[in-house]
DNA sequence: TCAGGAATTAGAATAATTCCAATTTAGCTT
DNA sequence: AAGCTAAATTGGAATTATTCTAATTCCTGA
């Protein structure tokens, strides 16, 4: 029943913690597998109850450290809005997140190279960005959903 | 000993507040005073502490409310970034904001009309932002500090 | 196969924030 | 100025997401 990845995602997976000397273990897959198996927003809570369905014995603290370990690769990264629990996301793309402040949900935004390389330029001089967060929230009534 | 606005600050006070409907309290004006009188983002504790040398009896609670109402009224600015503690901003100016990694310090980034509103451009359609949010991470060292 | 470090586990601990019920206060009315 | 009422404040308990801890289990390389 232990959850298995695509191969093409297990090659991604299994390269990327190895490079770092990490272990691939069937927690760390599950969870990067629930992940990208349905591309929403899930938070820790969510991660927890999908992964327990494929490996019931995994404790919380499991979930949380194989979340740090693949925030740590870049597999997922993490969406922070407010002070709402954390959210993981598979798309790793320069992008946005809009939330609704209705459902609660949330949504990718593209960012358009140009615009990405202005907003880095806002950057004064002296400082050293690692890291870039654009989110916006209101509401919003998307096409299909 | 309990704290006073400076005029021009009481009047902007007095009058947001009564726009709402809310009555202008000691400990809102103190609240309020405290995070005008240090431009730097302090979080829910050091207001706490610095109320407190003011006006001694009061309550973390008090704290939060004050702080959730002055936000409300857009007096101040909230500031979250990643988990930590929310922070709390007198800069009603769009701008960004980019935590050091290494103090933990925030520093205030100015947004120029143009990237502003092609940022604001990003919402696709059927969406509306009633807020952006821009943050960075990453070290600093600026010039005087 | 075995040793030793890495990962996982259950449950306790933490930290920021919110809730609650009781008390106090501000701003009318008279 | 005194009384009234809703709004604000208070202390402490409760909540919630997350982290820590110490014990156990699991991989992986020798």
């Amino acid at each position: 029943m232990s959850y298995s990845l695509t191969s093409s995602r297990n090659q991604t997976f299994i390269s990327t913690l190895r490079e770092k000397g990490l272990r691939p273990t069937k927690q760390r897959a599950c969870v990067y597998g629930v992940i990208l198996d349905k591309r929403d927003h899930p938070t820790a809570d969510d991660i927890y109850d999908r992964v327990k369905r494929h490996l019931p014995g995994t404790s919380f603290a499991t979930v949380y450290n194989c979340l740090e370990t693949l925030v740590g690769c870049g597999l997922v990264r993490q969406v922070n809005m407010d002070r709402s629990p954390t959210r993981y996301c598979p798309n790793l793309s320069p992008h946005a997140h809009f939330r609704c402040i209705q459902s609660g949900k949330i949504y990718d935004v593209e960012i358009d190279k140009d615009t990405l390389s202005r907003m880095q330029a806002l950057v004064p001089e002296g400082f050293e960005a690692e890291n870039l967060d654009l989110s916006f929230s209101g509401t919003g009534t998307p096409p299909h959903d």
